[in-house]
DNA sequence: CTTGACCTTAGATGTTACTCTAAGGTTTAT
DNA sequence: ATAAACCTTAGAGTAACATCTAAGGTCAAG
């Protein structure tokens, strides 16, 4: 199949294909007489995998490390896929834990204001950002 | 007081108060004879008033909106502050919303593995990953 | 009076993940 | 046969937020 199947089939744009390709992620089997890349379903089953793992918040960098996992298993061990999965969610619960001191932060700044048509010259969102500490 | 001493008291650093300036967040109120940037307190507030802007979540585009109420109060109303409080923790929920989706899904992963020194070949990480959904 | 700390500028570089453009060649359907 | 749809490349642009560099000027202390 061509860029646009593949594209459509994995719910990839054929820009971002071209651009994993330039990192090394997924390269086409083989190419066309006429210079056009053809994939299989195997690279289906790649293009699908990459996408997950985006989704379970790997960059394209530790992507491309499970990608070298998944196509040498047999030079690799359970260890290494594991570790990554856990330093994975110890960096996504930091990143939430901060999100939600960012939010309660937001929620008291919020009740405190009147949110009306008063100048802001009294605002305690304002006034409260502006505040010495 | 000349740019190091704002980036002690702010505790930004000086190469970012310039960068600051570049974007109009922050202008030193005059400049020295020998055109060094002279910063007064009012200048440590607006300092410390971005920063705890930013760590509420704002980009420097919205702290930019945030400090031009700030600056001219009388010319502005608590709705706008309040607005975007409201909507940044709009944004920060779904943040934190997808966040946790990725964390639950890399823990049914991960309790899956064994994690042991096993060949990769039936690691159910990986397995998982390529899964054709 | 000189050494070291501090200051200046424009602009380059880095990160992550795309997204788009220009200029052109190929294929397919009517 | 010709228009629409598809493909190619290198490289530029975007967003957000800095961080660093080079090459040089200024200042305070010993």
């Amino acid at each position: 199949m061509k860029i646009s199947e593949l594209a459509k089939r994995a719910d990839i744009s054929a820009h971002t294909i071209r651009y994993y390709e330039k990192l090394g992620l997924l390269k086409p089997t083989q190419r066309s007489e006429s210079n056009y890349r053809i994939y299989t379903n195997d690279d289906v089953v790649t293009a699908k995998f990459i996408k997950r793992s985006k989704e379970c918040g790997f960059s394209l960098a530790e992507t491309s490390t499970l990608l070298a996992i998944k196509n040498d298993k047999s030079q690799h061990v359970c260890a290494e896929a594991k570790n990554m999965t856990s330093s994975k969610i110890v960096e996504i619960s930091e990143q939430i834990a901060k999100l939600k001191r960012m939010q309660s932060t937001l929620q008291e700044l919020e009740v405190l204001c009147c949110g009306g048509q008063e100048s802001a010259e009294f605002c305690s969102i304002i006034s409260n950002l502006e505040k010495v500490v």
